[in-house]
RNA sequence: GCGCCCUUCGUCUAUCGGUUAGGACCCCAGAUUUUCAAUCUGGUAAGAGGGGUUCGACUCCCCUAGGGCGUACCA
């Protein structure tokens, strides 16, 4: 059997820290079995749904490489939940219920305050066929709810193995508002059932809808897929993720200037048994994925991690994959160039100061132009990549400076910076012209 | 309040009754003919606490503590 899974974000939002791990985890899960990805935009909340954030939604996808194999929107599917809402009613699954939203929350409070689960009582369920009439009459709208079996709903789970809920300890859960909307649950079991989804990969903050979730797939008919909770995100001290942290969007990493790769790495191996470091492709990515490497507990998110695995996949980039983005930062000064810098990189972006180095002004540091003086005296006529390794040997022995106070000025003088890439490429790379005029104190 | 899940080096984790408790990151040290960074090598460092069960417990059971999640006419 083909694995199918998907991802269901709302357009209410951009995609972030809090609700990427969803999408990484079924992609590369899908990718590693051959499978099929769907991308099912949850629109269903017509009010609170937007086209901009959908197609953020997509954009933010397409950057990461989390491509799709299909896509739908919930919104253009209300006949088939109408469908799945008919069959409900006419197995004597779905009861009307009249109670308003303020008479619900009270009485959740007295039974907290008695110290009782608050479950909903299923009043309405009692109601006659007279005193639903006299609501109607009244103007009153139901909301309907799913009756629960009352049964332990058991599951085995692929990443917290066997699974039980006990849906008795549940309130029945509202299915479709009082304003004739469909809350998220049956849509999800509905398009589950009618798109064959195989796997339902989410955070372990949805184990007890699937206990209600799969009470409805078994009374809509419809075959039960595999499930798979993974535990959500903590801050890097161990509480709930911040706000801030939770919050944190893709867009936002990407304009921080952050690699793709870094951020499917990160989160992809973030709770597992793999090392956190950055994979060399999403694919790859796909073949290592296990779910019996998946931890039970909540992982850390820890943005150091993140920013030392972006560092990670810039030193690993080969120069055909950096030369349209260097390219594009007019930073394209061959592969010899790349290969000097990269290590040396945080962040992509920082390459463009590196290659005014050698491709325009720097303004040198000098604090001892004697030192400089004796340095261009022995500077050869002709500069390669094994300069470097001979001059400082003959300044060194010139001058009997040695460590620190031998390299520094020599790096300031030439690159106008106190730290950076390794000075045996670079300085070939400056050339003896500049390197000249630099080591004189001037401008090139 | 109630329910479910979780708790091994600072961090992510391996171990599925008998191990010198292993690996990765961080950190520290050394190397790279001698700065920073990068790279390589090596090192420090762990079973939340308390009870059981057992010849033997990190591993199984119970309690306590701590953390996460759920308990919506949100998703």
């Amino acid at each position: 059997m083909t694995v199918k899974v998907r991802f269901a974000p709302s357009p209410t939002g951009r995609i972030h820290v809090g609700n990427i791990r969803a999408a990484i985890v079924n992609w590369v899960f899908a990718r590693g079995q051959g499978g099929v990805f769907v991308l099912r935009i949850d629109d269903t909340d017509l009010a609170r749904s937007t086209q901009e954030y959908e197609d953020g939604i997509e954009a933010d996808l397409t950057w990461l490489g989390l491509t799709w194999d299909e896509r739908y929107n919930q919104s253009k599917r209300f006949d088939l939940y109408h469908r799945a809402m008919e069959t409900l009613k006419a197995a004597g699954r779905l009861y009307p219920c009249y109670e308003t939203a303020d008479e619900l929350d009270r009485r959740r409070k007295v039974q907290l305050s008695r110290g009782q689960p608050p479950i909903y009582d299923r009043a309405s369920l009692k109601l006659t066929p007279e005193e639903i009439a006299a609501f109607e009459a009244e103007g009153r709208k139901p909301h309907w709810r799913f009756k629960l079996e009352g049964k332990r709903v058991k599951w085995t789970d692929l990443v917290r193995g066997e699974c039980d809920v006990d849906t008795t300890s549940m309130s029945d859960p509202v299915l479709i508002r009082e304003d004739g909307a469909f809350l998220y649950t049956l849509p999800s079991v509905a398009d589950d059932i009618d798109m064959g989804i195989t796997h339902v990969i989410r955070g372990e903050d949805h184990v007890a809808n699937t206990g209600t979730q799969i009470e409805i797939f078994e009374a809509l008919g419809g075959a039960v897929p595999t499930f798979g909770h993974f535990s959500l995100l903590v801050g890097a001290d161990g509480s709930a993720l911040s706000k801030r942290l939770g919050s944190l969007s893709i867009m936002q990493l990407r304009e921080d200037g952050l690699e793709p790769l870094a951020i499917t790495s990160h989160i992809g191996k973030l709770g597992t048994s793999d090392a956190l470091e950055a994979a060399g492709s999403l694919d790859e990515l796909g073949r290592n994925f296990d779910f019996a490497k998946m931890g039970r507990h909540p992982a850390r998110f820890d943005e150091a991690d993140l920013a030392r695995i972006n560092a990670g996949v810039l030193h690993a980039m080969d120069y055909a994959a950096a030369r349209p983005r260097l390219a594009a930062l007019g930073a394209d000064l061959g592969e010899d160039f790349w290969l000097a810098v990269r290590p040396n990189l945080k962040l992509f972006g920082d390459v463009a100061d590196l290659a005014r180095i050698v491709g325009g002004e720097v303004t040198p540091v000098v604090e001892d132009p004697a030192f400089l003086a004796t340095a261009l005296e022995l500077l050869p006529t002709i500069v390669d990549a094994s300069t470097w390794s001979a001059w400082s040997s003959a300044i060194k022995e010139a001058t009997g400076a040695k460590g620190r106070a031998l390299f520094l000025p020599l790096r300031q003088a030439l690159t106008g910076m106190d730290h950076g890439p390794e000075m045996g490429p670079l300085l070939a790379l400056i050339g003896r012209d500049k390197a000249a005029k630099r080591l004189a104190g001037e401008t090139a």
